[in-house]
RNA sequence: GGUCUCGUGGCCGAGUGGUUAGGCAGCGGUCUGCAAAACCGUGUACAGCGGUUCGAAUCCGCUCGAGACCUCCA
């Protein structure tokens, strides 16, 4: 078999070093990976979709090649201020507050429509979803480690990490590639409002005001975790102090991902992550989509084509499929345009799957070549998971796939079963797309169907082309497209 | 202002020293009663200017343009 680790080189971009680096596990066969997933205080919006779908495709293809992935992508549901510069609301609180609910309503709601949507998006579930608010005992632990060990100070009940302390022993601004100096001469003066001994400290533990609702008792009294602390504490309780992967937006490296380096290199004495992994944003006309910036465009809205800037409605796949075809290392402008020529490419190649189980093997034929076509799949995604390249030499077998139905060329028994295997690897276990769902009546209307097919075949037979046009015709406006084939006429929903 | 990234044909999007990316759209052909689908063929693409090189979209410099992060964001 050809899809074994061993077999295979893996090649994946390492923001920590900037390079295409070999990816070699820990404890292989083992791989841990942590990927920071939402804040659940509003809908899932198509960025969500895009760290969904990219670390989907990494798992998916580890677990292709034989790797046994425990995948932990954690819920955001406390901590994460609105404002900041570590003085602004809770952002699960405010939308508590504004909607008269409990924090963990809201929680509780916006988490189920985040699983609904990606599972629409065909998005596996990771192995384990730890929230934070479900982990407070192990982030004040890892707080007072850091305490202890002399890189944070307690101020009025709040607990703040020394960055510039830990800079002189370590190196903060490793991930990101940021310099001390610049950010400390970049940081917001607050004015000598702050508790914080400077700018760049981050609070890890926050006291709570009389009026805040997500409290924790802590040894510095009432309080809650700083954002940066829960992926430290949840990685490091699910993966150990050092794994394999750490995945997310690049609008998280900094702060979120630099912080999350140095207190977990405090708190356990080593780096924690081998392999960090950002994918790039989503844009909108040239423009970084956003909550903040007010123009996300939920997922709801995209799969039901309620949005101004949509033309019409969008499947989930679609989206899938247009986010694949970009890397993911790469900015992907939307527009109406590009997702109606992904729709189209991908019906193109699911169509193909559909045709390739009514092919016959020839016997005696020369290869066609599908093993060039299997080595490009396999090196493209070894190549940092560049999945728009492996989706290129897909329909290279669709080619090949719509040749042989048409008689242009023939395929022996071997090739086909290889094909066979290749499509549903990729297409299917690596992409991850789903076929159309063809509905539970369809038994029902291809029945329909088939009889409608007769009749107008025998309208055709006598050349009463109006009554056999007018048939299609309105099947069409029906949604039906009726195609005559030289074995017959076949028919396919729109 | 600081740090960084990017600018590829009508649209999207790979490639990163010499060799076809691919999809969608367009054009021509085959097939078809006509279509659709499919197949075959078809595109003086690499922001501009200069440099390195036998050779640059690919390396270097400058210019212009766009974006990201530096404050919450996937």
């Amino acid at each position: 078999m050809t899809h074994t680790i061993a077999a295979q080189k893996l090649f994946l971009y390492n923001t920590l070093s900037r390079k295409k680096e070999l990816f070699e596990p820990l404890n292989p066969p083992h791989v841990g990976m942590y990927v920071c997933g939402p804040t659940v205080y509003g809908d899932a919006h198509l960025g969500h979709a895009r760290p969904a779908i990219t670390f989907d495709l990494v798992y998916r293809y580890l677990t292709h090649l034989g790797y046994k992935v425990r995948y932990v992508r954690n819920i955001t549901d406390v901590g994460h201020l609105e404002n900041d510069a570590d003085e602004g609301e809770d952002k699960i609180a405010r939308k508590a507050r504004l909607e008269s609910l409990e924090p963990m309503e809201i929680v509780h709601y916006y988490t189920e429509r985040y699983h609904h949507n990606v599972a629409q998006l065909n998005v596996l579930s990771p192995s384990i979803e730890p929230h934070a608010s479900g982990h407070i005992i192990e982030q004040i632990a890892m707080v007072d480690k850091i305490l202890k060990a002399g890189f944070a100070y307690e101020v009025n009940g709040s607990v703040y990490f020394d960055v510039e302390k830990y800079h002189r022993q370590h190196h903060y601004g490793i991930l990101s590639g940021r310099k001390i100096e610049d950010l400390i001469s970049n940081t917001r003066d607050l004015a000598g409002q702050s508790e914080k001994r400077s700018g760049l400290d981050f609070a890890i533990w926050k006291k709570a005001e009389p009026a805040h609702i997500m409290r924790w008792p802590s040894p510095w009294g009432d309080g809650f975790p700083g954002w940066h602390m829960e992926c430290s504490a949840m990685g490091c309780k699910y993966l150990g102090t050092e794994f394999d992967i750490h995945g997310g937006g690049m609008d998280l490296l900094f702060p979120h991902h630099e912080s999350e380096i140095a207190q977990s290199t405090v708190a356990n004495g080593k780096a924690p992550v081998r392999y960090w992994m950002h994918n790039n944003m989503i844009t909108l006309n040239g423009q970084k989509m956003g909550k903040s910036l007010g123009n996300a465009m939920s997922l709801d809205d995209f799969f039901a084509g309620n949005h101004p800037l949509l033309e019409r409605a969008y499947g989930p796949m679609t989206i899938r499929f247009f986010i694949l075809q970009a890397q993911y290392r790469s900015t992907l402008d939307f527009s109406n345009e590009a997702l109606q020529a992904a729709e189209k490419g991908m019906k193109k190649l699911l169509v193909a799957t559909e045709t390739l189980k009514k092919l016959q093997p020839t016997p005696n034929v020369p290869d066609l070549g599908v093993s060039n076509i299997e080595t490009a799949c396999y090196e493209a995604m070894n190549d940092d998971f560049n999945s728009p390249v492996a989706i290129a030499s897909l329909f290279e077998a669709v080619r090949v796939i719509n040749s042989v139905n048409d008689g242009h060329a023939q395929i022996n028994a071997a090739e086909l079963s290889q094909l066979t295997a290749l499509m549903q690897a990729f297409v299917f276990d690596i992409m991850g797309l789903l076929p159309e769902e063809a509905g539970s009546d369809h038994n029902l209307i291809d029945g329909l169907m088939q009889t409608i097919i007769l009749l107008r075949q025998d309208a055709r037979a006598r050349k009463d082309y109006a009554t056999s046009d007018l048939i299609r015709d309105r099947l069409k406006e029906a949604g039906i497209e009726l195609k005559d084939g030289k074995e017959g006429t076949s028919w396919s929903q729109l």
